[in-house]
DNA sequence: CATTTTTGTTTAAACGATTAAACAAATGAT
DNA sequence: ATCATTTGTTTAATCGTTTAAACAAAAATG
């Protein structure tokens, strides 16, 4: 089953490709006899006609295209954040090409080539750590992209992001004033600034509020084994002569974790330690005392996304360089009720 | 800044074009002076090209393209088959574009005709409702694809599957080894035949069991107020003279909903009510009767959907109809621990 | 009625690659 | 020395669009 290409059209009906093309893109309105334009778009139809956009994007230098590279697709906060990039980007009749890049440099790398090769028109960036090469040379290629979720501070590039900082402060001071005394938190050993913003907002409450830190409150944990470590982490913390009485984790995967293991262990939440965590998720909803949680903008950041990259895209690059943080929302639940009662 | 092209690097180098593309390509092996052959290797390193892939594939007739379309990509289940045929398409030179088709006929033929315009060597499709034509029409134009977790049995298509009746009929046949003897299900109103198929199985189970079956114990859903409903059905299921002593949930996302219900109404599982589930997920974990649950072989599903297609693809569509039921597995949990003790 | 303008359509180049076929020069065979 | 083969490279067509420019015929203008 040979494909319908405007050559098949314009034999049939017995004018030029140019014409029908014009006529199937409604350009030179009303120059176009009318009969003749019918004609050609009931023959279009008639033979099932579908656009090879391939060749139009040749010619056009245009794909409709956006490349979205993400840390993990089938993690939640990923998946909700892919789903309303689709939208907004379908709204503007925009296609989404996606990988995942596993938090690997490499794949990263083979990813954001795969996309360029295919001529996305404007990239959509979560990048993993040391994606730093990567970016500049984006830059200086001058292909249209957005970081979300993530930036390097090194480099002035176009980005939205939660601010990290900010939220992590208002969840460690939420903490303690329920009352917990020595709030630890457990967040990933990772040199992405997103993740240090957390760290820095957790501290800068505890100084806030005359807390001293303690190294041990903090535990980092590794990704690879992030599981194990997780696990490893909430022993840490509440396993010592002067328990934590409160965790902040750095992520909903890292809380997932967590909870099941206090769960197996019978830790009661939130008597023996209260909880909260990065993103919002629903699987926290079911847990016995549901999880207070900051709550990504989720909606608001991809539609942003999607309006500054097409925004760059139109205008060729020529656009002011837009940094937005935007805040979270701390959502209260059982979790964290007041200590003490 | 503009993308090189083989013309300038074949300009710079003093060769054709023609050259330039065979190096790079490693075709004509033998026959390129290695010379000239490393020259030209190190220019296009040098002037950092890459190849265009549109112009590639206008040429070649082939995107290493494959479309997915889900119901909704923020699910987990649809995430967690988009990650895994992601990485299976990515293993074989594969990028994939995707959409999600909420489940509306329109909006799945739209996704559907940019997935075609944008020439994607194949599909890989979970249909909703209605879809018929549409798949009717790609079998006609020959275009490859391979519907993966429903299909259509009036149409005689590849496809992958889960065994949905068998799965429905062991989970309820557990129920009622556990010693429910009433045993309800929550389902989809849905035609899709993969939702009937459950509905069947539960059915089945409870006449092989001679349990008679009373349709009030058979909730359906609608999917668009599916909070709603679901939490009605669970009162109608609940909050009768003769209750169901059990609950098989046709999907993760109907069971969210109510195990939420059930939760807030102080029901207790499995004492007053056992529950069990389509689709593992993580969030069932945290609940404190976590869900016995039909797990999917979702990694399996991915792999032959990929594999069928590219096998589709590379014989030109004169391929033998290859149908696959896949079993799932019964993962029992403390939600259907057993009655009576 | 000659000229200009408008209307309707076609011609042809271009996008950036691939690749069969042609070609020239070098090497080998007799 | 002549012809055949091998080696290395180029020519040119092609994929299916888009679109500026050219063109012809009809209508309007003076």
């Amino acid at each position: 089953m040979k494909r319908i290409s405007l050559k098949d059209i314009a034999e049939v009906v017995g004018v030029s490709t140019a014409l029908v093309s014009y006529v199937l893109n409604n350009k030179k309105e009303g120059r176009i006899n009318k009969v003749v334009a019918e004609k050609i778009r009931a023959t279009a139809h008639a033979m099932n006609y579908r656009t090879n956009q391939i060749a139009r994007s040749l010619k056009t230098n245009k794909t409709n295209t956006i490349g979205l590279i993400l840390a993990d697709i089938s993690n939640p906060f990923s998946a909700a954040l892919a789903r309303v990039i689709e939208d907004a980007a379908d709204k503007f009749n925009y296609t989404v090409i996606f990988g995942s890049s596993d938090e690997k440099p490499e794949k990263y790398k083979k990813i954001l080539d795969a996309l360029i090769n295919r001529q996305a028109d404007g990239l959509i960036l979560s990048p993993p750590e040391h994606a730093e090469p990567q970016i500049a040379a984006l830059q200086q290629q001058q292909i249209p992209f957005v970081l979300i979720d993530r930036y390097f501070p090194g480099i002035e590039t176009n980005y939205i992001v939660l601010d990290n900082y900010k939220a992590a402060f208002e969840a460690t001071q939420h903490l303690i004033d329920c009352g917990y005394q020595r709030p630890g938190m457990i967040n990933y050993a990772s040199s992405l600034f997103h993740l240090s913003e957390r760290t820095r907002g957790y501290m800068a409450a505890l100084t806030k509020n005359k807390i001293v830190f303690k190294t041990e409150y903090l535990q980092q944990v590794n990704n690879i084994v992030l599981k194990e470590e997780t696990e490893q982490s909430v022993e840490n913390l509440l396993q010592r002569t002067s328990p934590a009485d409160a965790i902040l984790f750095g992520s909903n995967v890292i809380a997932m974790h967590a909870v099941k293991y206090i769960n197996q262990k019978k830790f009661m939440v939130p008597q023996n330690v209260a909880l909260a965590c990065f993103d919002e998720t629903d699987a926290f909803d079911l847990f016995y005392a549901p999880l207070t949680c900051i709550k990504q903008p989720i909606k608001e950041m991809g539609d942003l996304a999607v309006d500054m990259l097409l925004n760059i895209i139109d205008n060729n690059n020529n656009v002011k360089i837009k940094q937005v943080s935007l805040d979270g929302e701390l959502i209260i639940r059982q979790s964290t009720k007041t200590h003490g009662t």
